[in-house]
DNA sequence: GCAAAAGTGTTGAATTTACACCCATGT
DNA sequence: ACATGGGTGTAAATTCAACACTTTTGC
């Protein structure tokens, strides 16, 4: 039992690191991918990992989250409420901290989820660090014995970040984050069923999502660019929560 | 810039306190309330405060927040996921880390968030504290300038507990965490009013609940404990999450 | 013309809502 | 008897799901 005085004495504990790691998420060629990079030293060496790094001294957990994803993508986040533009979602996940997490010392992680539109570049990252976008089918799919493994365990926090997607476009404009600037019904429909993994009527999607207060604004133009009749520009609305809720299918 | 050796290097940055607080959560009374306690030394001494401590070198974080909320109501938490029974729900809320959060040094606080049957004790804990159950209403309802100002950031985070908790009773079966372990439709009604403020119609209410597969199970008695007629015992269900889920009036 | 994707209309089914009504107890 | 809360029935309104059908482009 911790006796009054040392409840909030923080000399009297021993200290943590916290880092912050990262669940980017974005959709490319109809499937969810995940931004992966190579470690290059112990532990782990040479495993696949999430990215992310320490908090620093005078930096907020979110400031961290987004500095990263900065170095990481380039992508400037957008924090939580306010209208999801170009660049990224980016909101707190959960926190990691089992003691035998790390095997060197304590290390409580901070995981954030970031979702983004299609990055033109394959290899994102500003540095010369091995990166790669990895489907999540491939890397949560399979059973456990059979998928490359990732570092420490990023395998759960990456699920728990993949799960909080899903759910979170079900009622809220969400998946407008993986879109960019402007796109389409279409384009916003194979995003849910990129994420979802299923085929969605793309007639009542289309009523669904343009009769949402909110959801989408015109923004004037047109575009062919998925082949067949024009189909109308939109960029994400100011609403971030859909009542009714898109529906997932066969639940 | 990070270089690459230092980026996993945990001796190369500055340590970080770190806690677990507790939004912990009740129905007394037709209100939803939560659990205080009053800080007995500085900083912000006299001021009332969310319930927690550090998370000690050899434990989890859901564990710091179980042994802490056991320290402080006596109860046991059910991880989240399990059927609830009595005891109470658990479930990591949030993490807050601003630099300035705790003017001593840098404290990380890994929230969580328990929604507790009422307990009979007005004065709950094993210590001699100050201890109480305060009306939310009270405490996030008035103005910022107007209300008593919570230790810390505590005042931000309890609103996100019970956000937390107004969200998820829609859609999950945990409004029944509020109720002792048997419990009758029109008190698990109660609950919904109480922590949404509103008023429900106890027909449909009562349809709805029953009509849900595994949300409710009947457990045999009955119970004219609210007057009236006798009503039905039920128990939690196996159930977690409610598919359609409860609505909210008035959105 | 034909394929492909966008978008509209329509219909039956399922769900929600509002409220009338009956039931079983305590006083 | 009557108040109180428990519980069922029912009908209108709304929402959802499935699919026929038209529109507008590229080739």
């Amino acid at each position: 039992m911790i006796d009054r005085m040392s409840r909030y004495d923080p000399s009297a504990f021993p200290p943590f690191a916290v880092t912050v790691d990262l669940v980017v998420l974005t959709v490319r060629e109809h499937e969810l991918c995940a931004l992966l990079v190579r470690r290059g030293e112990p532990p782990f060496q040479g495993y696949w990992a999430l990215p992310g790094g320490f908090v620093r001294p005078d930096e907020g957990l979110g400031e961290a989250a987004s500095r990263e994803l900065a170095e990481e993508t380039g992508l400037r986040a957008h924090a939580s409420g306010g209208p999801v533009m170009a660049g990224a979602h980016l909101e707190q996940l959960a926190t990691y901290g089992h003691p035998q997490r790390d095997p060197r010392m304590r290390v409580v992680s901070v995981a954030h989820l970031a979702l983004a539109p299609d990055l033109p570049t394959p290899k994102p990252g500003g540095d010369a660090r091995g990166a790669r976008w990895a489907p999540v089918g491939e890397l949560l799919g399979p059973a456990e014995a059979d998928r490359e493994p990732l570092a420490f365990d990023h395998a759960l926090i990456l699920a728990d970040g993949v799960e909080r997607a899903r759910s979170k476009i079900e009622y809220s404009s969400l998946a407008t984050a993986f879109c960019p600037e402007e796109f389409t019904v279409g384009e916003l429909r194979r995003v849910y069923e990129a994420v979802w993994g299923v085929v969605l009527d793309p007639r009542n999607f289309h009523r669904k999502v343009t009769g949402t207060p909110g959801f989408l604004v015109p923004s004037g133009g047109t575009t062919t660019r998925q082949g067949g009749r024009p189909a109308q520009l939109f960029a994400a609305g100011g609403a971030t929560v859909l009542n009714p809720p898109m529906l997932r299918p066969e639940s």
